[in-house]
DNA sequence: GTCTATATCGGGATAGAC
DNA sequence: GTCTATCCCGATATAGAC
C-alpha cells in the first residue's frame, strides 16, 4: 500500500519552495535591495506568507546565508587539509573551486557584500565551519619550501589563487561587456578554461627557473 | 587690497562638504544601505539641504559615482598605452594601482556593486573615460609574443592582473580577520608589499623556463 | 496554510518660515 | 541658504477571514 506521500500535492513544501526563492533574489540583489513581494512572486504565492514561515527579513536572509555557506565551505576545509603536494593541492583547489562557482555564480559577490556589512561576526562564521586559517598558512608555508619552490610568503599565495578564482565571478558583467562583446556563451567558456590556467599561472609563478 | 575670498567663513562651500560626506557613506553602505540622514549627519547639516543641492538621492549617488570614476580611469588608461615593455607596463601598473587602492580602499567594492547592480550602462561609461580594453588585449598579445613569453591568453592576463590587485581590497574584512588577527597596520603592509609582489608573481608566470 | 486587508514604520522628498 | 515640520510612498509586518 503506497501513500503518495512525497509528490501528493503540488506544494512541495512550501517552505522549501521560499528558501529557493529568497535565494535566488538575495543573491542577486543583496540584503539592502531585495524586496519581500519579489520573493512572494519568485516563489508564486503571497508575501504573508512568507512572513508566516519566516518571522523577518532578517530570518530569511540568515536562513539562505547560512544555506549558502554550508555549500561554500565544506568542499574548501576538505582540500586544504590533505596531504598532497602542493601543486595538487593548488591544482585542485583551482578546479574545483571554479566548479562550484559556475554552478553558483552570484555566490561569492553576496558573500563579498556581506563580508563588507557585515565585518564583525563574519570571521566567527568561517571559523565555525571549519576553516582554519592560520593552519593553512603553515601548510603553504612548509611545501613551499620543503618542495623548493620560489621564496613566497605565503599569505601571498594564499590571496592570490583565491583572488584569481573568485575576481572573474564578481568582475564578470563589466568584463563580459568591455572584453567579451558581452557573449555570454563566450565568457562561460573563458571560465571554464580557468579551471586549469589559474593552476598554471599560479605554478609557473612559484616555480624555480633556471 | 586682499580679500578675504576663500577662507571667509565656515562653510567652506557646503556642497563640496556634502559631497565628502555622501562620498563617505555611499562608497561604505553602497546606494541601497545609505541613507539620506546618515549623509546629512555626516556633513553636520540638515536632511532639507541636502535635497536643496542635488535634487534626490539618485543625483547626489551620480555625482559620487561620477567623482570616484573620474579619480580611477584616467591613470588607468595612461599606463596601458604607453609602449614601454610587457615587463614594464606591469610593474608600473601594479604599484600604481596598489597605491590609489590604498588610498581609496573603499573604492573597488564600490564599483563592484554597481557593476553588479547595474550591469546595462556600465560598459559605456567605461568606454566614455577613455578605457579601450579591445586595444588593450591586442597590445598584451602583440607584446606577449614578439618579447618571447609563454603562451598565454592576453585575457587571462589582463584579470589576472586585474584580480591580484582588486582582491585583497575587496576581501580584507575577513582576510584580514583570519589570517592577520585583525591587525589592520600589519595588512596595510601586507598591501603595500604587494605593489612588487604582484608584478614579480606575473612575471614569473609568464616568463619561459628553460 | 493561504489569502486579503490593514497597520506601522522608515526614509525620500517638499513646504514654508526665517 | 538653512532650518523645522510634514507629506507621502514603499516596504515590512500583523490581523483576521477562510
Amino acid at each position: 500500500m503506497v501513500k503518495n506521500n512525497d509528490l501528493n500535492n503540488s506544494d512541495k513544501n512550501t517552505e522549501k519552495i521560499i528558501l529557493d526563492a529568497a535565494k535566488k533574489v538575495f543573491l542577486v540583489k543583496g540584503f539592502d535591495g531585495a524586496r519581500m513581494q519579489e520573493i512572494a512572486d519568485e516563489a508564486g504565492i503571497n508575501k504573508a506568507l512568507v512572513h508566516y514561515y519566516f518571522r523577518s527579513k532578517e530570518n530569511l536572509f540568515d536562513a539562505i546565508f547560512k544555506e549558502a555557506f554550508q555549500q561554500f565551505m565544506p568542499q574548501v576545509a576538505e582540500i586544504v587539509s590533505s596531504e598532497e603536494p602542493l601543486i595538487r593541492i593548488i591544482e585542485k583547489f583551482s578546479d574545483m573551486y571554479t566548479r562550484m562557482l559556475l554552478n553558483n555564480p552570484h555566490l561569492p559577490m553576496f558573500i563579498l557584500h556581506e563580508i563588507n556589512r557585515n565585518p564583525e561576526q563574519l570571521a566567527e562564521k568561517f571559523r565555525s565551519f571549519g576553516v582554519k586559517p592560520e593552519q593553512l598558512v603553515q601548510v603553504f608555508q612548509k611545501k613551499c619550501s620543503q618542495e623548493n619552490y620560489r621564496v613566497i610568503d605565503p599569505r601571498h599565495l594564499i590571496v592570490n589563487l583565491l583572488g584569481l578564482c573568485i575576481f572573474p565571478f564578481v568582475a564578470r558583467p563589466i568584463i563580459q561587456k568591455l572584453i567579451f562583446n558581452n557573449n555570454s556563451s563566450e565568457y562561460n567558456k573563458f571560465l571554464e578554461s580557468r579551471k586549469k590556467e589559474v593552476a598554471e599561472f599560479i605554478i609557473n609563478a612559484i616555480s624555480i627557473k633556471k
